[in-house]
DNA sequence: ACTTGGCACTCAGCTGTGTCGAGTGCCAGA
DNA sequence: TCTGGCACTCGACACAGCTGAGTGCCAAGT
């Protein structure tokens, strides 16, 4: 028995069951597919798929559907990525051209997979794992407080109300502030997030004891600013796509949508997502109960890093749909529009 | 014919059709309610009410369901508000107090809703029309760009970086920002964002000759943020409620969730409501059709003001969910969680 | 050693029939 | 104005039979 025709009757079932959302028998199959052999030889295949696990029956005598194992290997050695037309990209690239800051960069781009993949779509914000501070400014704010701004080399910026009543120095808290600022930027500007963190604790070690009070409480806001910014979120949209893509999710559509509300499980998948991919910015899928979340069992996940460059991958975004999706077109779409929103961001 | 049993029967039928979910009767009717009265005079009044269009049946032989204008009655003059227990509010209060800042607030609060109502929850974001410039800062970053951060009275921060290469003064950026800033804060300070605006150009005509090219471009980038902030925005959660609230709703779901995701629309709902409610912080319910809008056509929406005080009603929150919802209990959810965001905002 | 045609078998889905019962509208009488 | 009675409607449900797509297996062919 010839195991490349084996394989051709899986990408067959998986590409007909796909456009059909229907099991798929052997005689439709070889009417479909120039497979050169008759229904029965296809059965013998079929039945041959199935003790290895790839496909399976819903009930005796219906056709076969292929299992997450099935689409695993579709996926890794059957499936190519389908190029998008010129118009396509072109489309992409208009769409995502308008955009100002980041925020705009990101509601774009959600939007625009989840309306051209007819899917649901999520987009992690740039990591900032990677990222640098760029700028710390303190504003004086009321007499008594002030307002601690962070500014990253990734255009994001985190702010943080700091109360400094009790830092009672004797010069004017502007004063103070406007000696800080500069102190602090010079001891954090540039760095990694991560590393600022040290940074400040020596600042507030070696700061003069009339400043120390106030060091410390921006210190310590600045702390909070820089978790919150090391803190990813994820936006998503096109969650009305999964009602429409066929009634089969219906059962676990309301699991899905606890699932995509709950931004912490998308970031752990996500997070998960970029290992598989050796955090490099490849596309990465995970298929149906791949997923390790119950909600998501029957829905697959199509990811692709993105960033500023080829080195410096930021953050992932991709598309959630139902297993049964055609994956070549996903993964093509997913590809471009992580390549278009690199490439705006690397001005 | 007594009117009064009439309004009764008419609560009745609402009542049991908002807990069992399927047409009602004459007989359950008289069984379920003391109505003191046979099934057949109910069924008189029945064919009253369905001649006034406030019932109507889904086929012949079915019991009635209320429309509309039904549950519009209902809401407007049979339904109390059912008072929340002290259980009840104290969960509210325990689960809002946690938040530190704005973004918190609004999150805690619309996750909450959606828990406690099992229903969509919609939260706007504090309309910042009535709201004041509290601070402008400017910060020079990399020589040849600034970044302006506009913050509000209500705790909301908006940044643009503006590009200053063209404003080459004699003095360094950073000298003129400094001095910039101080007469912009002056301008500006503790003026309404709508007058902002104006006092802005005043200020850029005022100018001396060396600096009016920087305020220029400084004042254009401000006003993006002040548009900006003005700009409402609105977060959502619990969308799964909907598909759980019963099988109803499925064949609009996804109708429903597109509207829901298009914020602009809610926006409008939610600012119709705030006009419905006469720019106060009551209550105002829309029930199916009335929500001018194809995919809300099977849904209510019930929504309360909340700001900081009892004149300074800044936005809306609420929920949205099936017509045949609880709407007393609803009502008074709605309302006590207003009423909690209100007094930890007016801190 | 594969491949193929034939054949019996399975079973979901559809259709038609009959029954049941909740619910209605109407009317005459209290 | 209310009530009990009565005939009627019609969706829901259960049951039965049919159909057809699809399978597994086997013997024969290449």
């Amino acid at each position: 028995m010839s195991d490349d025709r084996r394989l051709a009757v899986l990408r067959a079932i998986v590409e007909d069951y796909v456009s059909s959302h229907e099991p798929v028998g052997s005689k439709t199959l070889v009417e479909r597919h120039q497979l050169g052999v008759s229904p029965a030889t296809i059965r013998n295949d079929m039945a041959a798929l199935e003790d290895e696990g790839y496909i399976t029956q819903p009930h005796t005598s219906a056709g076969r559907i292929p299992t997450d194992k099935g689409y695993r290997l579709f996926v890794d050695r059957l499936a190519g990525v389908k190029p998008m037309s010129a118009a396509e990209k072109r489309a992409i690239q208009t769409f995502l051209d308008g955009a100002t800051d980041l925020d705009d960069v990101v509601d774009r781009t959600v939007r625009l997979l989840a309306q051209i993949t007819r899917q649901a779509a999520v987009v992690q914000y740039p990591s900032l794992s990677r990222a640098a501070v760029r700028h710390v400014e303190l504003v004086p704010v009321g007499g008594r407080s002030a307002l601690v701004v962070l500014i990253t080399d990734s255009g994001r910026v985190e702010q943080r109300v700091v109360d400094v009543r009790s830092a009672t120095g004797a010069e004017p808290l502007a004063t103070a502030l406007v000696a800080l600022r500069t102190r602090v930027n010079a001891a954090v500007g540039g760095s990694r997030l991560a590393r600022a963190r040290e940074a400040l604790t020596d600042l507030v070690q070696q700061s003069p004891p009339a400043d120390l009070a106030v060091a410390a409480e921006v210190a310590a806001a600045l702390g909070d600013c820089l978790t919150a910014s090391l803190e990813e979120r994820v936006v998503i949209a096109g969650t009305a796509n999964l009602v429409k893509s066929g009634a089969d999710l219906a059962a676990s559509l309301g699991s899905v949508l606890e699932a995509l509300e709950e931004h912490v499980v998308l970031l752990r998948l996500v997070q998960e997502m970029t290992e598989d991919a050796g955090d490099r910015g490849a596309l990465s899928v995970r298929i149906g109960a791949e997923n390790l979340h119950l909600g998501l069992a029957e829905t697959s996940v199509v990811t692709s890093g993105y960033g500023t460059g080829p080195d410096q991958v930021l953050a992932r975004l991709g598309v959630l749909g139902p297993t049964r999706m055609d994956y070549p077109t996903t993964m093509a779409a997913v590809r471009a529009v992580a390549r278009y929103v690199s490439r705006i961001l690397a001005q």
